[in-house]
RNA sequence: GCGCGGUUAGCUCAGCGGUAGAGCGAUUCGUUUACACCGAAUGGGUCGGGGGUUCGAUCCCCUCACCGCGCACCA
């Protein structure tokens, strides 16, 4: 075995054991094996993406997983991938062409500007898969999928051809969410709502038939007014009832528009008169239907205004041209007032642009399997965790919209529907362009790139992979994309599998910074991952995120959280260390055939007790909760007691230590089994050094090990286990004890003291070689009777009287002693207090009055030992 | 407007009917032979406010405030 390093150095390690692992295979999956199928498949970064806390911490769990799925003996395949992430990538590729060539994509078209994007994503695509390996994930490496991948591609365009047939597609002219800045159609789903602080324009129309007469109009977008076609009142407001089927007078261009009656109209908003702009406002369009109104287009595709807005706006930008007509109102003396004013504006979520309503044409989708797919997570056949995602889920699945599809981008897969070139109306629909390809054209526009994810549980797979690892497991990823992808693979999966693509769902935790924003690149309040795993390890990032992600609710990153996972690794080095310098391991001989001391027992029953809330944990995929039994077990429990009891044990030697070596190596091998999850690299490399590895193959790693049984003491009765762990309770709590009186009385630790020690009954045998260690007294001098032999600080625990020897003030002693005695007084007129209250013992079950009599006497019975030691100085 | 979370020690968070917890930070001590990425000890909280239910509420119910997030609407 070589020599340990003092201080763990993680990067070394790190980069070692990941490469073992793969070299040695140890993440493929064989669809042909015997075991137990576990599977996940990863939510499919962007290609463009880079790694970010959100990824770490989403990735970590599922690679918590994973391994914990090895573990116990699965067939595990956790299958990687990168979505082709239509709208950013184009953008990325696009933005280069535009700075190193000055050149747009239409100066390329589409052919050629599709090969600089396959060859921007063979040069610098899936960075993030190289991040994902250096963050340990124990991926299927081989079957990387990408959601353009040539048999993907076709499945997707399987799908459309198929929901097509079934009449659930459609092509249609409706009004959708243009974004002016990628200058294509969104779904719903990609338009976030931002409050936005503006001007409400109040603005006066005259009345066509009666000269002189003025309408006042509220707006937020005088710039559309061009494209009015009428303007609206609520059929019953008695203000405007007398001008409905008149007409008003748009001032530019100048137009008669009619005066129509509607009741979508809010007669206490503004002036109660609206003006129609069936162009650019979903509502508009509507009334626009339902009194048959011309439709006057006045914007371009890139949000400039066009021709039809009058030769002064054309061309004009639109936020330019609402200043233009604001001020050519005023100019015509037909603006009121202009007030400022807040209200909800759709933003593109990609590009950050407010989007346009644009009745264009485009394809929808009419979801299939709705009521299968809520019924699957309402039953619980699928499980969202934490169960409240559920009526979310819920309620977007019952208010449900049409899926907008298409897209006006050139990266994607590209619809397959044909049109024949002499008469457009005439349409193929399926996976090849008809056989006289030359008369037809295809459909320019590309499919959602979520329409392509949403069969990623599935579409990932072949055959013999489907059969044995198809519906998944879990699914593990970010509330954000509940109706993106989650709810939507629901539907897919029974569409087209007949089952449901996985069985649990866990959304994770969304990263914030300490001030609760949002983690973003704007803000620069996002670290990055990698600087984080080159100071404090891979290790170190996954358990100090593990710690702090708790079930359910957001997460405020500190880098201190991070800075203790590595010094977390650093302890259980150090501890294994200490382990090594203790000479080689008592052969295989079971822990059954040594001396074990008491306090090899206790931390053998802790261990047991810490693995079996370990595994509940994980069972609820409470990640944190077992992060923190983990930590608090191995830190607290194992190094600060029972290492520090063990040093006295194996000064004794012969078989003391010999028992004590076996017990380590117990725990420190299912601890390193219990911990691999969150920490794979170190556990492998101790797993490895502490001699733990049997065998040559894979058998030999810890990432294959079989899980220790969770009781490491089965030959022994639980109340004799008990025993052994309340005796060394009580000596620790003793030890602890005399820490503080020596502290009060001023004995530096590294110094030696005399104590005197009254043993109570149950101690009378017990050895106190550890206590006397870890209380650090040279000698322990044995009293029969309670009183001292002088005048000495005192303290009364389980293990007895114990007196410091030491010459004291003995007034001073006496305060002390008093002090104590008055805050055991409190506490006994607590007690006496509730127990004297009758509706409380007439109210409370009898167990909890006999509690607090207990706790009342406890109190009683030292109050009086401190008595006689007052009367005693 | 409707709904969902949250509000516990300086910070990050557990606990969720029966004496308020952890880690970090703070303070004081400590080069005791694994670890200063360490050890020992100490201090620190009317569990957001107000009502209610209960013998008893941080925990259950109502209400208010603030923070965050959905959904819907906005001329």
């Amino acid at each position: 075995m070589s020599e340990i390093s003092k201080a763990y150095d993680p990067g070394a390690v790190e980069e070692r054991r990941y490469a073992d692992w793969i070299k040695r295979g140890c993440f493929s999956a064989n669809p042909a094996s015997p075991k137990p199928a576990f599977s996940i498949v990863i939510p499919p970064p962007n290609v463009t993406g880079v790694l970010t806390l959100g990824h770490v911490l989403n990735n970590t769990l599922q690679d918590i997983l994973a391994r914990r799925a090895r573990q116990q003996g699965k067939e595990v395949l956790w299958l990687p991938g990168t979505d082709h992430a239509g709208i950013a990538t184009q953008t990325v590729v696009e933005r280069q062409l535009r700075k190193e060539e000055h050149k747009t994509r239409r100066d390329l078209g589409r052919e050629e500007f599709l090969k600089r994007v396959w060859t921007w994503k063979e040069k610098h695509g899936g960075i993030i898969i190289k991040q994902l390996k250096r963050l340990g994930c124990s991926c299927d490496w081989d079957r990387e999928r990408f959601t353009m991948d040539a048999d993907y591609s076709r499945q997707v365009q399987d799908v459309f051809v198929r929901l097509y047939e079934k009449g659930l597609i459609y092509r249609g002219k409706r009004m959708v969410n243009w974004c002016p800045a990628s200058q294509t159609a969104l779904s719903d789903e990609e338009v976030i709502m931002k409050p936005t602080k503006g001007k409400l324009y109040v603005m006066r129309y005259e009345v066509a038939e009666e000269p002189g007469t003025f309408l006042e109009i509220a707006t937020t977008r005088p710039e559309t007014l061009m494209g009015d076609t009428a303007v609206a009142v609520h059929p019953e407001d008695p203000r405007y009832q007398h001008l409905i089927g008149k007409h008003a007078v748009r001032p530019f261009p100048r137009a008669k528009i009619p005066i129509v009656a509607d009741t979508h109209i809010d007669m206490t908003f503004g002036t109660g008169v609206l003006k129609v702009t069936p162009a650019h406002d979903k509502a508009d369009f509507e009334i626009g239907q339902r009194h048959g109104l011309e439709v006057l287009d006045v914007l371009n595709p890139d949000g400039t205004l066009n021709a039809l807005a009058g030769p002064e706006f054309a061309g004009m930008e639109r936020f330019a041209a609402r200043d233009a007509a604001a001020a050519k109102l005023a100019e015509m003396g037909l603006l009121v007032r202009e007030e400022d004013y807040e209200n909800n504006v759709g933003f593109s979520e990609r590009a950050d642009v407010p989007i346009e309503p644009r009745l264009s044409e485009q394809w929808f989708l009419r979801y299939p399997q709705v009521p299968a797919a809520r019924e699957a997570v309402a039953s619980g056949k699928i499980r969202f965790v934490p169960e409240r995602w559920a009526r979310i889920y819920e309620h977007w699945m019952t208010n449900i919209q049409d899926w907008c599809i298409s897209r006006q981008l050139w990266w994607g897969h590209r619809i397959p529907v044909w049109y024949r070139k002499d008469d457009s109306a005439v349409m193929h629909v399926g996976l090849e362009a008809p056989a006289d390809a030359e008369n037809w054209r295809q459909d320019e526009d590309v499919l959602d790139t979520w329409f392509s994810s949403w069969l990623w549980p599935f579409a990932t797979m072949d055959d013999a992979t489907r059969a044995k690892f198809y519906s998944t497991n879990d699914l593990v990823t970010g509330p954000d994309i509940i109706f993106f992808w989650v709810a939507r693979m629901i539907m897919a999966g029974l569409e087209f599998t007949g089952e449901i693509p996985f069985q649990n769902v866990f959304f994770t935790s969304i990263i914030r910074d300490l001030k609760g924003r949002k983690m973003s690149k704007s803000l620069g309040n996002s670290p990055d991952p990698l600087d984080l795993m080159a100071k404090y390890g891979a290790d170190g990032l996954r358990f100090g995120l593990m710690r702090i992600a708790p079930h359910g609710q957001d997460v405020r990153f500190d880098e201190h959280q991070i800075k203790e996972g590595r010094n977390f690794a650093n302890k259980l080095w150090n501890a294994a260390r200490f382990r090594e310098m203790q000479g080689a391991s008592p052969a295989t001989k079971p822990l059954a055939e040594h001396t074990l001391s008491p306090y090899s027992l206790a931390v053998l029953v802790a261990f047991d007790a810490m693995h079996a809330a370990y595994r509940q944990a994980l069972d609820n995929f409470h990640f944190h909760e077992a992060a923190a039994v983990l930590y608090e077990f191995f830190w607290n429990t194992y190094c600060d007691w029972y290492v520090e009891a063990s040093k006295a044990e194996m000064t004794e030697g012969g078989t003391a230590a010999e028992g004590v070596r076996a017990v380590m190596d117990h725990i420190l091998s299912g601890y390193l089994q219990l911990l691999h999850p969150f920490m794979p690299h170190i556990t492998e490399e101790l797993w490895e050094r502490l001699g733990f590895a049997q065998g040559e193959g894979r058998e030999a790693l810890i990432l294959f090990a079989a899980l220790p049984a969770e009781d490491s003491l089965p030959w022994m009765a639980e109340e004799e286990k008990a025993k052994s762990a309340q005796a060394v309770q009580a000596i620790y709590d003793a030890v602890r004890a005399v820490r503080v009186l020596r502290a009060e009385f001023k004995v530096p630790a590294h110094t030696e003291c005399v104590l005197h020690l009254a043993r109570s009954g149950d101690f009378t045998n017990f050895d106190l070689g550890v206590f006397r260690s870890l209380a650090k007294a040279s000698k322990i001098l044995e009293m029969e009777a309670q009183a001292p032999a002088q005048k000495m600080p005192h303290v009364l625990t389980a293990l007895g009287a114990i007196y410091l020897e030491l010459e004291i003030d003995v007034e001073a002693e006496r305060a002390r002693l008093l002090a104590e005695m008055a805050k055991i007084d409190t506490e006994i007129a607590k007690v006496d207090t509730k127990l004297a209250d009758t509706s409380f013992t007439q109210g409370a079950p009898p167990q909890v009055i006999a509690a607090f009599q207990k706790r009342g006497d406890e109190w009683r019975t030292k109050r009086a030992k401190l008595e006689s030691v007052l009367a005693s100085l």
